[in-house]
DNA sequence: CCGAATGGGGAGTGTCACTCTCCATTCATG
DNA sequence: CATGAATGGAGAGTGACACTCCCCATTCGG
């Protein structure tokens, strides 16, 4: 397959898919001229992942870059790359909110909860300042407290956490343990997509009871 | 308090308050001479929620209006208010995935499960839309499966259902019944900083469930 | 009284994700 | 084997977007 089948296969445009090559998204093809080369099932499956990445993940190009190339290193081990995907996935903190004391708070509140939870995370990781940020988010509007301990939002987020936990294991249970390009390919795909359905069908749930509370009367 | 006020107040720039104030996206304060107006408390609340949503929630200035426009509306019942901003938060599907026949099987594969969990959705809600775009592409790379009943998948949703269906309820409790601003305000951020708190979390699973599986081997 | 700030609004800026254009080369068809 | 379409590569252009700058007459504050 050269570049106009790949283009066919996966609907993107073939200036689309050039600007992808340049930009590292999408490995070569297998070189037949000097100005030939040659697609497979990979590639395709390689532009739906970027597509998904960017439209359902609303991630940028650089950050879709930053996943895959993490991603597609075989000298990182997968953990160490599902942590990167992780990181570019999560919004990075402005620094306006990282020199706010409330942000600070927060990431006590956050510390206390990742430790509570025994939640193996590296130090490092982004996803603590992604909560944080919520955090001062519902602190802001009065949903919940940061200044003193608060059991009734802890009790809340420790039982996400048990929830998740519990389905975590199982989310990972479809990763094979050797092929490494699907080891990718579900690791990313299943923290996106799978998250895209969560909060639709958490929205699905607030629209049900906004209804019942609110609707017709 | 001027727009200089409102701008120390927020950290937002005089310019950029101004740019949203011709948008539509924060009430004119109240005038005072032709070239000066009094901002309050409202303001400042109102260019948090703006901010939290082209931030956190990642929407255009055009949804925010959207959204803002509807919650601002006397007229509009809450519930139909709530119901716009869902459906602004909703990314828009591509018309390339609309035409897609995998979508149109997804589509039912939604409404199966709305009616099974006897979901009162508006019938146009767009987030029936979002879901079966997150259920194509985990169908797409083998997640999970569109073409015959399957029970793992659906028994997985249904569980996603009933948890937060359980939780949808407590998360509306905070909201007033007569405050038309508060009620807006926690229906918005409500929506948007729990969910950001809610995938922050559920990432902080995955990573743990990938270290306890692949960590250090 | 006078420099700074204000509201209003048109125009400019930087970023981003493409998209177009060009070229020499190669393929596919008659 | 001739010829038009397609290709790879790369620089430049485009349109959307979220600001940001600038100008003006007016008003505030010391």
């Amino acid at each position: 397959m050269r570049i106009g089948g790949l283009s066919t296969a996966t609907g993107v445009p073939v200036a689309t898919l050039k600007y992808y090559l340049r930009e590292g998204l999408l490995h070569a093809g297998r070189a037949t001229a000097v100005n030939q080369a040659d697609y497979d099932e990979s590639h395709v499956r390689r532009v739906r992942l970027v597509r998904s990445l960017l439209e359902l993940g609303r991630l940028s190009i650089a950050e879709v870059a930053d996943v895959l190339a993490a991603a597609d290193d075989p000298e990182v081990p997968i953990h160490t790359a599902f942590g990167h995907a992780q990181d570019a996935m999560a919004p990075e903190v402005a620094e306006a909110h990282r020199d706010d004391p409330r942000f600070a708070v927060a990431r006590t509140v956050v510390d206390r909860f990742v430790e509570r939870n025994d939640l193996r995370l590296r130090p490092e990781a982004r996803v603590c300042d992604m909560l944080a940020e919520a955090l001062v988010l519902l602190a802001e509007f009065g949903l919940t407290r940061l200044d003193e301990p608060d059991p009734i939002g802890e009790a809340q987020f420790d039982a996400y956490a048990a929830f998740f936990r519990a389905s975590a294991a199982g989310d990972l249970a479809c990763v094979p343990d050797t092929d490494r390009i699907q080891q990718v390919e579900y690791t990313v795909v299943g923290t996106v997509a799978v998250e895209a359905a969560i909060n639709a069908i958490r929205r699905m749930a607030l629209e049900d009871a906004s209804e019942r509370r609110f609707g017709a009367g």
